[in-house]
DNA sequence: GGAATCGTTCCATTGAATGGAACGATTCCG
DNA sequence: CGGAATCGTTCCATTCAATGGAACGATTCC
């Protein structure tokens, strides 16, 4: 195993429930010896990737640096956000922006109450099948992307989640016609939103944008208009390539 | 020179004018040979660190969620979000909010328009002597940290930037006394800024928050108090260790 | 107060990593 | 348009960065 496969070993292992560890912690999470772990979290300590606490350690702020010089957020999250900010304003709604990253979505900006009952989380990750920044996506991506998430076998989160390829393709097509995509608390019982494409000048489907709320407030209709508009909005401002 | 220290010594080389390098970029910005940064770069990919584009290479979605794990942005900025929107709105400033690193400050948030005259960046590292966020800071710091900074040289960056001991540390020291501090049009010609310090439930200094514009915008007198008391919510609700 | 577990150090051994040489592919420029 | 320059890529003999068992003192737990 390579010195840097075990370095992100031990990165991996930091998440909103541990945010602090110690080198028995790792070398019982990575399976490497505590020699090898000591030695190497002083080295990423050195490096400022982690800081070292005490005797246990926490992810450093150069990883912060870093996050914020990723294309997707130094590009697209800065693109998005003043009208993501309006959509808020307007719509009262949590504004989601995701990108698609293997068969999953990763949030990469979120403007709105983040101590509500929806569990989304700036960097985290959710099914794109069961999400409705997932769908949009999904409806404007090549097959083998799509078949990639059909291989994962389509799991519920609720009893409403599509967990059949033919569900699942149907709801595509309708999305493509229809120009919005929704989740009917397919993520989360309680919680819907509606969601549009965001889509570069080039063609290529960039991002999902969505209005999430609980399931009373989130009207279709109405909803669907300003979340097309501002997802055209950001989709103008972004260049084709991520460079 | 280990293998940690030449992938960080790649990693590096991203930055805001350089998003997309190739093998032959690398093997020059870092001095290392051309096959070791292939094989490095293509490693540094499985691991999702970097994302290949093409024969060339970009940063990583990877590093992005690391980014938003970092207990600065996951817990200290998202405390003060909604604080920094509401001052945004009545004060119709740039919001700065930023922490300590060595001798410099990084920005972990930044709320207003991100187009304006102000170089300031998410992210993006200045000089602590040189602006407001970083002397209050350095104002509830102990002398150890304040030594370190006078030890840089205090150089300038405009023709009113604070480039001798004294006049930072009598700085300080009215800083101290007034509970505000100033950046005037020292990081930037016609920037000013009010700045307080967010301090935590057990008396430690955790960031530094600020109004800044330009110097014809920002009156200090009407702002200060403003500052001050947002400052003092957000330090209510950080918990002392960020863990 | 003793057992358990922590973090830390040492160093003989190992295999992951290196980079010069060479190559085909692509770009640049006269 | 063709040759030069530069690109990315592959090979593999050689090297030294990295490993982890053993052992230790410190700290925590019961």
């Amino acid at each position: 195993m390579s010195v840097l496969a075990r370095a992100v070993s031990i990165v991996r292992l930091f998440d909103t429930e541990h945010s602090v560890l110690g080198v028995s912690d790792v070398a019982r999470g990575t399976g490497l010896a505590k020699p090898t772990v000591h030695r190497m979290l002083g080295e990423l300590a050195d490096l400022r990737i982690l800081e070292r606490v005490g005797t246990r350690y926490r992810l450093g702020l150069f990883l912060f640096e870093l996050g914020a010089l990723v294309p997707e957020n130094h590009t697209v999250a800065s693109i998005a956000r003043p009208v993501m900010n309006d959509l808020r304003e307007t719509t009262k709604g949590r504004i989601h922006l995701a990108v698609l990253d293997g068969t999953q979505v990763v949030y990469v900006e979120i403007v709105g109450d983040t101590k509500a009952a929806i569990a989304s989380r700036v960097g985290g990750r959710l099914a794109a099948h069961a999400t409705g920044v997932g769908k949009v996506i999904l409806a404007h991506s090549p097959p083998a992307v799509i078949d990639a998430v059909i291989a994962t076998g389509l799991p519920r989160y609720t009893p409403r989640t599509l967990h059949t390829p033919g569900a699942l393709l149907r709801e595509l097509a309708e999305i493509r016609t229809e120009g919005q995509g929704y989740d009917r608390e397919e993520s989360h019982l309680g919680i819907s939103c509606v969601a549009a494409p965001v889509i570069d000048p080039a063609g290529q489907i960039v991002a999902g944008l969505s209005i999430t709320g609980p399931t009373r407030m989130i009207d279709p209709h109405v909803m669907g208009l300003a979340v097309r508009t501002a997802a055209r909005t950001i989709g103008r401002q972004v260049r084709s390539s991520m460079s």
